[in-house]
DNA sequence: TCTTGACTTAGAGTGCGCTCTAAGTTGTAG
DNA sequence: CTACAACTTAGAGCGCACTCTAAGTCAAGA
């Protein structure tokens, strides 16, 4: 157990993120992730709250939004409760961005399915 | 209207399918598309099954299908029947794959979703 | 004391999927 | 006859999101 709040080294965010120890530190660099605490030894140490925006940036990221965009969330969110708005809008832009893109792969699932099938019917016909 | 069985040009393919000229050339280049017809000035005719087939490259691009495996779906197509049942494993993976998308995706919608309404709860507060 | 290994930085390199450029040819309009 | 637009090729360049390298620091264990 670490000592007061339960500190994590870089590799063991890696490790519970599934970020790689590179991509956590670019992150850092871009300014995704605000400055990491160090320890005496100038060793990142990260606090729960840094995982848990980590594992929201992840979250973002996975649904395509462009890391210009999570730079531009970050910042506002560095800034305080005055950026709820634009915080807001993001967030709606983002679902709507989520759900057209959950449409199409609907629809492209469909021509899928139906060329499965009609590759089905050609194979059994082939080896009756 | 055109000679017999409706040619097009590069430009009237790239109008009809939302692929720039560039990307056309460069996907018949790399294998994707079989080499086009050509015009007596050695100019490509696209028949129309030639843009049934990048209609259908076009919705393997967008399930997030690597080059690289539409590469080898293109090539089995051009190998005939026999290589039916490799092509319908890989549609069949596709789809696993798309699915297993679409479910994560459907996750992170319900925590943007999550921060939207608290995102908003706050806004109504601190304007009343 | 020495080695090992985990960390640090700045900056270079990589893979993907295009996207663009340069130089040349051709066919039609004026 | 000339100008122009649309095409051709081979190959270079680009933006994105990492990913890796080199050189150095530091702390703990043999």
């Amino acid at each position: 157990m670490n000592t007061q709040t339960e500190l994590l080294t870089i590799q063991e965010v890696a490790e519970a993120t599934g970020l790689s120890v590179h991509t956590l530190r670019y992150y850092e660099r871009i300014g995704l992730i605000h400055s990491i605490g160090r320890a005496q030894n100038t060793h990142r140490r990260y606090s729960m709250d840094d995982v848990g925006w980590i594992e929201f940036l992840k979250k973002l990221r996975a649904t395509g939004m462009p890391i210009h965009q999570m730079l531009r969330y970050a910042e506002l969110q560095r800034m305080g409760d005055e950026t709820l708005p634009e915080r807001l809008e993001m967030l709606k832009e983002l679902r709507r961005n989520v759900e057209a893109h959950m449409a199409e792969l609907q629809e492209h699932l469909k021509v899928i399915q139906y060329k499965i099938e009609l590759y089905g019917e050609l194979l059994a016909e082939r080896t009756p």
